[in-house]
DNA sequence: CATAATTTCAAACAAGTGTTTGAAATGATC
DNA sequence: GATCATTTCAAACACTTGTTTGAAATTATG
């Protein structure tokens, strides 16, 4: 072994896992060579194709274990707040807290106070968007049901494609929100901090329950007829 | 001349600049090799060098020369609002329009119909925050403090801090937006089309806007003492 | 037209990538 | 303790990357 805290003995697809996982939320998929990721995993260049068949494989295998159980989370959390509001619709906050809220917790095992899991998921899906569309379709769509279905509820008279709009704009934030925080914290001077992540999220949920509300918006008309050549 | 339709005699800068660009947004910049950009450039490989000393020179040129009539646009548009609302303060919706919608248009010269730029500015965001943070000092910086104190004359009860964490949400959801499209695209059925910008950037604007509505959210006692040992 | 500066080009360079190999070490099983 | 399967390891493989080189072609200058 070259690392020299080295405790369990067989725990290398662990300590690939784990290392991975750090390395892909930290400097992305491509950029994250299979020799630093060994060598940070204290383990040899070859193990990762012996236990994962490929660099590809190692990516989905962290995928896989990851999206399960988050999602159990998730539901759990919605169906506590069913349990409490007995029958009656829940509200829009208790929805998007029970879909985000797991997603910002430490999932275990713990690398550290990061959500590493997101951050990573937000870095190969704008990477590699094509490298995770499986789990994608098998995994986030079921769970998206439920969650628009619950919306539905709340917000009956909203219209289906507006729905639809304001909750993939609700996903999109909130990937980009954590695997923007380097640009948020340096374009805001410092004062919004992402790494306060209970912050974060609480003020997450607040946007997007809000951008929910029905408001009478009429694009004016330099935005339906922009001037000159160019077009929109 | 590789090329078959090489009309022009001395444009080899150009070609290059804009094979980049397109290919930087479609696939990365890590992912678009310069054989690949000067191949579809009709160039030779070690043009790239030559004009822009290297590939980071080469992304640093094409930040150039988008962003600055970019933000001549967003400024023109802000201050033909200023106008028509005679020293009233502007709308929020009004300040939204001006700040996204030219980032949406086709800048000139145009390669099809995609905004390739913030396409490409999201793609690099995500992939090498460093390599322009200095361009975002100097030219992103100022534009974000106009439009900020705009909003602090149409807002001027809200608290600095939560005027600039929406602020920065609304940024970072206008470059996921473009960023994100093809899971977009794909989580919301194909009913949710990002490619027809128009109808995306007036519901982003409208989406942000209540976002910065007031409401009186609660987070629930769940959202701020998880249980079991999972810890925000 | 000759000379000088600029630009293009094919070729090679050094470094890094994911993956494979086959032998050594380790583990479990009888 | 011998036999078998599993796991580890150093080394090499085939390939791609950005960059450099020095000569050829082109353009501009006197």
């Amino acid at each position: 072994m070259k690392v020299p805290d080295s405790s369990e003995p067989r725990d290398t697809r662990e300590r690939i896992l784990a290392a991975a996982e750090r390395l892909f939320a930290a400097d992305g998929f491509d950029a994250s060579s299979l020799r630093r990721i060994t060598l940070e995993a204290g383990v040899n260049l070859a193990a990762v194709n012996y236990h994962f068949r490929s660099k590809d494989g190692l990516l989905r295998e962290i995928l896989k274990r990851r999206i399960v159980p988050l999602n159990e989370r998730r539901l759990a959390m919605l169906q506590d707040f069913r349990e409490k509001s007995e029958g009656l619709p829940l509200t829009i906050d208790q929805i998007f807290e029970a879909f985000l809220i797991p997603l910002y917790q430490k999932a275990p095992p713990a690398f550290g106070s990061d959500p590493v899991f997101i951050k990573m998921l937000g870095r190969v899906i704008s990477e590699h968007p094509e490298l995770f569309r499986k789990e994608v379709r098998e995994h986030f769509h079921p769970i998206q049901k439920i969650f628009l279905q619950a919306l539905r509820e709340t917000l009956p008279e909203m219209p289906e494609k507006d729905l639809l709009w304001r909750f993939q704009f609700a996903v999109t934030l909130m990937i980009a929100s954590v695997n923007q925080r380097d640009r948020i914290m340096s374009a805001s001077g410092g004062i919004c901090d992402p790494d306060n992540t209970e912050d974060m999220v609480l003020r997450l949920i607040n946007f997007i329950c809000a951008g929910f509300q029905d408001r009478d918006f009429v694009p004016s008309e330099m935005a339906t007829n922009p001037k000159e050549n160019v077009v929109l």
